[in-house]
DNA sequence: TAGATTGTTAATCGATTAACAATC
DNA sequence: TAGATTGTTAATCGATTAACAATC
């Protein structure tokens, strides 16, 4: 069931990447303040993490600081940037135009970061010719075609589970290799597509966990 | 930096309990599809996971399984509600009503598995008043005082970043020992109160990473 | 009983942290 | 130069997996 990483991730976490991003969040930060170095230590508080696993996860991708001074914000951002290939823009597209669907075309979290959401599709004909912040909502008979036509290469997956699996196929097939998952169901790709999983209901489900020690005083 | 779990949490990992609300889930289809037994194996082949662990996880708290039968779909999911504390209603709130928070407080989701939004916060006076899917959204300065109404015990917080950290100490002082940040910023919360990141644009970014591939083959 | 699967201990694997020589 | 901080190797820690006696 395990999923190979696609040949170029190779041998790296996925944490470590999802730390190069919070980095790189940081460094944003630093220099809207304009500070303009920054030591690992310094950033490794930012994000109440160990100086060294910062200087370790950088170190996967090359050198980028200077002994005895540190890091340059700028150049440091731009360089993660440059990793993570987020340093242009990336075309999105939504499936399923539902509250999550309609929210996530519209999170301005995305467009801030790079990402162009530039359609988003339904099986609704109500919602089919709709625009939504800039993004038009296509009949999803048009998937493949449109994503193809507009350079789609992530799909953001936000619609009932009994379709979930479907359009998963459909969308591979269209030569999307990533995915972002909000359908709290398992989607089964082939090795090379990746597959993020964001599942709202085991977020809040687990956290009701800790409610315990709260929950007990009043009784 | 590190938060120390509440006395209750004790020594298990946040993983275990993640794992735990998975199970959960396909315990309940399981049921649906009127499956009685199951054993680890066939439980974890469903998640792509190892037997093992799912029977490790399930040691952290007892003993649920019969050797050589497995464990009852019914019996076991009842079980691990109850240590999720989910086999009850719990009341959560929103705190910001943009396209997010909307999203969020109308996600049928949350409510399916037994979670209720009594109430969202705004503090938009267009916003204040109006009655998303039975929750009616109250005005932001109402807020200690309509949780402690509510009996409110999760917040969620889909709001501006630079109103997070003194939302999150004014939900803390009303008692308040779990949130759900949607909100791409750590915020600083005592020990005993915890606190689950869902970060939508380091899902995003990080997904970006592993376009290398697909990508380098087009060029 | 024989077969199957649990609960649990031991072995493995991987990720985090500490330590330090290299170097600005 | 002396002080500071990097990049990297070694030590530690924790989580996953394998193995197996106990038991239905």
């Amino acid at each position: 069931m395990e999923q190979p990483e696609a040949e170029s991730a190779k041998r790296i976490p996925k944490a470590v990447i999802k730390r190069l991003s919070l980095y790189s969040r940081v460094l944003q930060n630093l220099a809207m303040k304009n500070v303009t170095k920054v030591s690992s230590k310094e950033l490794s508080e930012q994000l109440g993490q160990n100086p060294a696993q910062v200087r370790k996860d950088l170190a996967y991708f090359g050198q980028f600081g200077i002994p005895g001074v540190g890091y340059y914000v700028a150049d440091l951002r731009a360089q993660i940037k440059k990793i993570l290939r987020t340093d242009r823009e990336v075309r999105v597209a939504v499936v399923g135009v539902g509250n999550l669907g309609q929210a996530l075309v519209s999170y301005t979290g995305f467009s801030r970061e790079g990402f162009r959401i530039v359609g988003a599709f339904d099986a609704d004909p109500e919602k089919v010719g709709l625009t939504l912040r800039d993004a038009p909502v296509y009949h999803i008979d048009e998937l493949e075609e449109r994503i193809r036509q507009l350079g789609v290469e992530i799909i953001v997956l936000a619609l009932p589970r009994e379709a979930a699996q479907i359009v998963a196929d459909r969308v591979v097939q269209s030569g999307i290799t990533a995915i972002l998952n909000f359908v709290p169901t398992r989607i089964v790709v082939p090795s090379g597509v990746k597959v993020h999983y964001v599942d709202l209901t085991i977020e809040m489900e687990s956290l009701a966990y800790y409610l315990k020690g709260g929950i007990r005083e009043k009784t």
